[in-house]
DNA sequence: TAGTGGTCTAGACCACCTG
DNA sequence: AGGTGGTCTAGACCACTAC
């Protein structure tokens, strides 16, 4: 479908054509042109107001490249762009997990986690700590893989995708590891995001807590209500 | 539409009557079943595969309770659940903005804004410490209006509604005026949300910076992805 | 009252998955 | 090869807005 009905000609605040003209010019049924305007109202570029017509929405401004999109697992967005990860290994071990590891995972059964800990460079600099919970019968694992991308191996492997994400989110105190690793003092700000992974069947593959220094790192997410 | 289709029957991983069944069952024509699917599918509530059918997906454990909505502005979501606010107005000014303000609100005039900071309460307790910026052009405001909420009354009012909303997140050292109102440390953590309002016709409405007190307040944000 | 977008129908063709 | 979901068409009716 043509979405640049919009940024080739139309600008501002200004009408489109009605959607029977939009079909006639572009030789397609209505119900096609309607679909194509949901979706650029969805990309917030439109909005239609029924027995009106559809607008053209203020444009908003871009991300500032300084801020980290909430609403993409890093690892996902950063192979996508120019960007690059790299990762320091400080833990790698399997291990029968604890009763919170077990129940945020979801396991069932007794089963072995893989347990590591990354310490994570973006374009070369510290980005963040990585503390990260997996069962083995997702995928096996070695050190030599958890220098590059997991979820690149995951899919590649395991046919497994990550499609959705539960993060949270929250201010703490930066403990000994933490303070060493980010050349902080002790006790000063951090931000700590929580995640758990869901591959396309609702099953939970991923359990892991992201710190991130002070200030350092912001993150930003557009909210689209309604 | 009909999205008692799951809810009523259909357990956890199991296929779907096919969109023709469905179709006939319900008596609407396959476009609508449709329809209603992929919205199914929004919710994350079944997934389908070209070619296979619909499969119901595993349920996704429920938000917390203590765990607060990343993409509600405050004020939004807790008008609508049994939650209540309450408000403290530590200041409420009209003056000329500084620059900085003036690029966030993307003013083109030398307009006046106001300024104004709310203590909030959250069912009693104290929630956070909100500084907001709002061009007078949009609405007439008072101390009183302040102290229930603001997008309600510019929804009654300026027929103005909140659609849209980039926000901010990051950790940050409380100052002396953020851990005197939240009775912590100065220097102490705090989580920090800034806020960008958007209405239905793209344009800035209100620019906000929101403080929460360290550990208590945690953000949950469900992802999906493609 | 006229014109707009929102929605639904019945039918068709295609791409993809499974046997 | 057969069955599935993905998509599009041409037409219709309705709800809402503006005049």
């Amino acid at each position: 479908m043509k979405r640049n009905i919009l940024t080739n000609h139309y600008r501002a605040g200004k009408l489109l054509p009605t959607q029977e003209e939009l079909a006639n010019k572009y030789d397609v049924s209505r119900a096609t042109i309607n679909k194509a305007l949901k979706l650029l109202e969805n990309e917030r570029l439109i909005y239609s107001v029924q027995g009106s017509g559809t607008f053209v929405r203020q444009r908003m401004q871009e991300n500032s490249s300084e801020l980290l999109p909430f609403d993409y697992p890093v690892g996902v967005t950063y192979s996508h762009r120019d960007q690059e990860i790299e990762s320091k290994i400080l833990l790698f071990d399997i291990s029968f997990p604890s009763q919170e590891i077990k129940e945020k995972l979801a396991l069932k059964d007794d089963e072995p986690v893989y347990e590591f800990k990354r310490l994570r460079y973006l374009n070369g600099k510290i980005h963040s700590l990585e503390h990260t919970f997996m069962p083995i019968s997702i995928v096996t694992l070695n050190e030599e893989i958890l220098k590059g991308s997991v979820y690149d191996y995951l899919g590649s492997e395991a046919k497994l995708k990550l499609t959705d994400a539960r993060r949270i989110v929250y201010s703490s105190e930066s403990d000994k590891e933490i303070s060493q690793a980010f050349h902080i003092k002790e006790g000063s700000p951090v931000l700590v995001i929580e995640q758990l992974a869901f591959d396309q069947t609702g099953d939970i593959f991923e359990y892991s807590s992201s710190y991130f220094p002070n200030e350092k790192t912001k993150f930003v997410l557009d909210i689209h209500l309604n």
